[in-house]
DNA sequence: TCAAAAGTGTTGCATCTACACCCATGG
DNA sequence: CCATGGGTGTAGATGCAACACTTTTGA
């Protein structure tokens, strides 16, 4: 069964994943439709279905792609320039997928984190496959999703310093130089050992375990674990 | 002429003003249909033009009802809740106004900042007058516009904390107490005088004028002006 | 015993908060 | 000369940045 969808609006997900070294996105690599065409990398979205919330939409993408469910997807910003669907790059691989490629359509992007390990990516109908990219390296992508990638990485750092967000990225048991590791990817600076541990003992919910790391060359590293449910 | 809209895509805009003692919203009083029917008030907003931009969009509807041109207009969330436009109060004025009133409208919505003198609110075609409420005395509003309304006051105040915004409300000419009265409006709490004018005058662009206060029974105050070119 | 990362406190500096009195004007 | 809001500084507390050495483990 197809489901009826709206042909003016979508949305585009962007998707953080970390694997203990690099910040990645999850792209999706749009179906060949000839040979002449080269591939092209996209952020995964899709139209709105009629009677969809856009959350649900959001939820939606995300679990086609990756089978993540029911986490939470930041809504960040709507992206609605008349033409950003309209450059030649894209209209081959429209008209391939779309009902009417030539509607203008107006994206609501989300955000979101997940932890790498989770994530089993696979194919879908519009996409050959799907790929973790190291956010440095993302190639030119289709439509507008470069700034759409940007305006992600923006909000995120923000959202990692003012609200301590970040945890869903690392396995469930995390070590505090993985945790920092992490902080100074994102945000593209070393941090103090010290002054780092003092700043984020401060924050809730963080639960050291009566573990500590092992199979280590050095002195292993307590483990700690995020525990929303934890009231310190 | 009438131009060709998208059916399920539209822009609200809360548009913020200030008279010196109150922080008011422009909100409209839509069009009476029947005499049963009692008067609902709601944002101005209208659906999205076919190759329009949504920032374009926001700027038509804030220049439709304030004859307002070309300022700056914040977007902040997209509203997309399936049945956001299908409550019973609202399904009888949409009937009136649009071509396919049963579908599903996504919102997405911008606030903006105005003085308040600039503005002789008017009708237009789906609204019997436009009214400034205050913020603090708003009525039930039309569709999900409490919500969006709730979530433009929250920016506002985070936006006022973060970037200093805020001039746009005030007269060109200005007094510091008259800045100090609004961001203590905005922020419902009281600021020390002092300490508040240390703060401020460390932000740029905020230059004192060679002039005072007039027709005031007390000490005349030294009038400033943001100026967004000056230097300092 | 060596290498490698874990873990831990203090000090100076900048920022924030609390707080009270004199000043200029109009009536 | 009185009432009214305008205008100003300081001291204490708090928060942030810089900085170096000891510990534990596996090889």
């Amino acid at each position: 069964m197809v489901s009826q969808k709206i042909p003016n609006l979508s949305v585009d997900c962007v998707i953080f994943g970390y694997n203990g070294k690099e910040l990645k996105v999850l792209l999706i690599e749009q179906k060949k439709i000839s040979e002449q065409l080269k591939t092209q990398y996209a952020l995964p979205g899709d139209l709105v279905e009629i009677d969809e919330d856009l959350d649900e939409a959001a939820n939606r993408v995300l679990f086609e792609l990756t089978n993540i469910k029911d986490i939470y997807l930041e809504q960040f910003q709507a992206f609605g320039n008349p033409v950003r669907v309209k450059e030649q790059k894209d209209s081959d691989w429209l008209r391939s997928i779309r009902e009417f490629p030539e509607e203008r359509v107006i994206t609501v992007a989300y955000y979101s984190l997940v932890n790498i390990e989770d994530v089993a990516p696979k194919g879908s109908a519009f996409a050959d496959h799907t790929e973790w990219i190291n956010v440095k390296k993302v190639p030119p992508l289709a439509f507008d999703h470069d700034q759409i990638l940007n305006h992600a990485l923006q909000r995120f750092r923000s959202e990692l310093v003012t609200k301590n967000i970040g945890f869903e990225l690392l396995p469930p048991k995390f070590t505090l130089s993985q945790l920092q590791q992490l902080h100074e990817l994102v945000l593209d600076k070393k941090l103090d050992k010290r002054n780092f541990r003092k700043s984020i003992k401060k924050i809730d919910h963080l639960e050291p375990l009566d573990e500590k790391q092992t199979g280590v060359d050095h002195k292993p590293a307590q483990l700690y674990r995020f525990n929303p449910k934890k009231e310190d």
